[in-house]
DNA sequence: GCGAACAACTTGACGTGTCAACGAATAATG
DNA sequence: CATTATTCGTTGACACGTCAAGTTGTTCGC
């Protein structure tokens, strides 16, 4: 009698209130696994790496990084878990490690011949995915998107709540 | 003697083919990131639920699913996690599910009042998360920014490589 | 209705992401 | 120097995400 088709009428206006695809983060959530699964997909296919020991090896060939902690700094990825993934990265062979000669603590990573040619072989269709993407964009609106990024990343870090 | 400095000038050009803070995925990745961090940290904080289980609560809370089948295609999320996070809920006694009279693969899920009430009492949080990031954005700079994301979810489907 | 195809959900395995405690090496302070 | 503090990296624990195989129930074609 009272519960015909309003079970709770105090919160049946929630889809009012959050219109789900009006929530951001619920969004970038969504996107962002959609783009994960493309990549990972798109490296599985290929025979290759998983995504993360993709992500590693690309910031070492980029040349900005030669040890872990500069690794973890420039991708903000977990330390833990840059040393486990360069552990199967040298398990595999696609990377050696060197004790510095002035720091024993600190492993000097190169990528090896096999891991140059991995790369070297992935690199075109990476590059067309992320055209791909952003091919959707003018220039202006590329600028623009990444300047809203910039803005989040600059919010997401502080919240006093 | 060969290898003094450039041990292979076929890939060293890399960090100008690769910015790496210019490319989209990278960019998001890392940005989902810290927001997930930060929304976990304000989940935990007020003594409630991990994130994934607050994700599918605010679905079903929303009153666009009542099936696990509904939850996974609204909200991109995987079903095996769903089955999980749906039996651990109804442990905790926020949700409850009877089978559906007319097919019996089926359960039916809904919030109880302590599921209700705990949803009522964090969305103000959350409301108050979300005004805090998008705050950062004029009415207009927000239309754009959900356009830019529209056109990503689309792009990020269909891939042909 | 019987069997094959399909659909909703479950389960297991594994990779990823996050946090904190720990060990070893170096740097800083007295 | 010797003690203390830092720093680089390792390890364990656990939540999250993804994939594929398996179960049970329904539907469709014959």
């Amino acid at each position: 009698m009272s519960d015909n088709k309003n079970q709770d009428p105090g919160l049946n206006d929630l889809s009012y209130m959050y219109p789900l695809a009006s929530v951001l983060t619920y969004r970038l959530s969504k996107l962002q696994a959609r783009l994960n699964a493309q990549a990972a997909d798109l490296l599985r296919r290929y025979g290759a790496v998983p995504l993360a020991h993709w992500r590693v090896l690309m910031v070492l060939s980029s040349g900005l990084a030669t040890t872990q902690k500069e690794i973890v700094e420039i991708a903000a990825f977990d330390k833990g878990q840059v040393s486990r993934i360069v552990d199967k990265l040298i398990e595999q062979e696609l990377l050696v490690s060197d004790i510095d000669i002035d720091d024993k603590r600190i492993r000097k990573l190169k990528l090896t011949a096999s891991g140059k040619l991995m790369i070297a072989r992935l690199i075109p269709l990476m590059q067309q995915r992320q055209e791909h993407l952003v091919g959707v964009f003018s220039e202006a609106e590329k600028k623009q998107l990444f300047e809203f990024l910039d803005r989040l990343d600059e919010v997401s870090g502080k919240m006093s709540v």
